[in-house]
DNA sequence: ACTTGACATGAACACTGTTCACACTTAGGA
DNA sequence: TCCTAAGTGTGAACAGTGTTCATGTCAAGT
């Protein structure tokens, strides 16, 4: 990530780069299935064994592309959660920004939305690198939530019962990591519109809604108001 | 399906119905990704050429390994619907009897689930014939609640404001099928907690409950109760 | 100036899906 | 009953894949 000293080292992270930027585009056009690392090396000129120097093999590069996705992903939620909220607009409606930004990053990249919230790939995926970006599109999500807690405008949602203590521990890491002083119910809530909202989205991606629901949009609008009022942001 | 006449249409049934139950094992073990022709015809032990008298490709047999998946949650999800409520239970108790079959599949045939819900396979799976299951599916779901509004049971959610016409426009295929003489907001609401459970099961059966939700089995529980309480069932 | 390490290559191996000409077996009409 | 046509299985072949490795080639560091 710093500045590379030698002039090899730069070579070799422009390599890095190109190759990585060939692979995506790869995937964005055909999918992670349809991804050679023959085919690759077609585009840049150069031999199959030579993209070794560079990735150990196939399923490193996937990961590596699927942790771009994350990363790419993290960055989109994020912008959406920065953006100043304008005179009179209310919890809600910035809350909203941040699932309509994951929505629309997912149609405009499905096989990337794919090779995040879809079938794992054989091999796996790397478990530890992911956890970053996958906790920064979580906490864009949940930082509306918690500011408007912190100015005590959110309100008691109408499903909030009471919490079994198995549900509670359930959700613990969940508590602490990203709701510290916050109810387990409201905690148990916001994940619930986290499932709904990569279902509503996956759902449109894959392709059920042939048929099925006519305006997408229109649906994923009435989705995240309902889950904004369910949480209790108003 | 009928009867086969002669001993040559009988033979190849079981033939047919014997790479189909190879296959099914292979993905079941290792996922779709790893499917080979090859490797069932070993365990089979004929030429791979042969198999292209049952199948004519790869492709095929993915296709009908993704109906079979289909059928067999179909018939779980029926199954589930079909059980008559105990004295007293209400409509709600009944209507979670579906989702958590629909988990209870999942987690015992999460490659299946993949094939279903996943990313979609590169060439694309048959679009027609898969209507007719995943009609079952949902119908499964939707029984119960259409039930409890005859009964005179349901009742009027939180969330169900005025509904615009977009909307009301964009899920009208699910209206005129499933839900007639229905309100379009419950018909959302529906929809809505579909999209919840596929999500929730999804990011389960996808391992992206690692270290967030320690008890997946509690969770899902709660989600259901919430979705029963938001469409009005009780 | 020379040696060491990184880089790139092409051939090779073991796979994969798919096609095809060829045998063999069975079914059904002459 | 024979004989033809269809169905079924085979093995070889082709084009593609990921991966390894011995061989060069070039630039940097001592």
């Amino acid at each position: 990530m710093s500045a590379p000293r030698t002039a090899r080292e730069r070579v070799r992270e422009e390599m890095t780069a190109e190759i990585l930027a060939v692979a995506r585009q790869h995937v964005a056009r055909e999918g992670a299935a349809a991804l050679s690392l023959r085919s690759i090396a077609r585009d840049l000129e150069m031999a199959p064994s030579a993209l070794y120097r560079y990735f150990d093999g196939r399923d490193a590069l996937l990961s590596a592309l699927i942790l771009a996705a994350y990363g790419s992903l993290a960055d989109e939620a994020e912008r959406a959660a920065a953006v100043v909220a304008p005179e009179g607009e209310g919890d809600a409606a910035r809350w909203r920004a941040v699932p309509r930004a994951l929505r629309t990053w997912a149609l405009a990249y499905p096989h990337e939305w794919g090779l995040i919230f879809g079938t794992p790939v054989p091999g796996y995926d790397a478990p530890e690198e992911t956890v970053e970006p996958y906790a920064r599109i979580v906490s864009a999500l949940v930082r509306p939530i918690i500011e408007a807690e912190a100015a005590g405008r959110l309100q008691t949602g109408a499903h909030e019962g009471a919490i079994s203590r198995e549900l509670r521990d359930a959700v613990a890491p969940v508590s602490d990591a990203l709701f510290p002083h916050m109810p387990a119910a409201k905690v148990v809530l916001a994940i619930q519109a986290w499932s709904t909202i990569v279902g509503v989205i996956s759902l449109e991606v894959f392709g059920h809604w042939r048929n099925t629901i006519l305006n997408p949009g229109a649906f994923f609008e009435a989705t995240i108001r309902t889950e904004a009022d369910s949480i209790g942001l108003r």
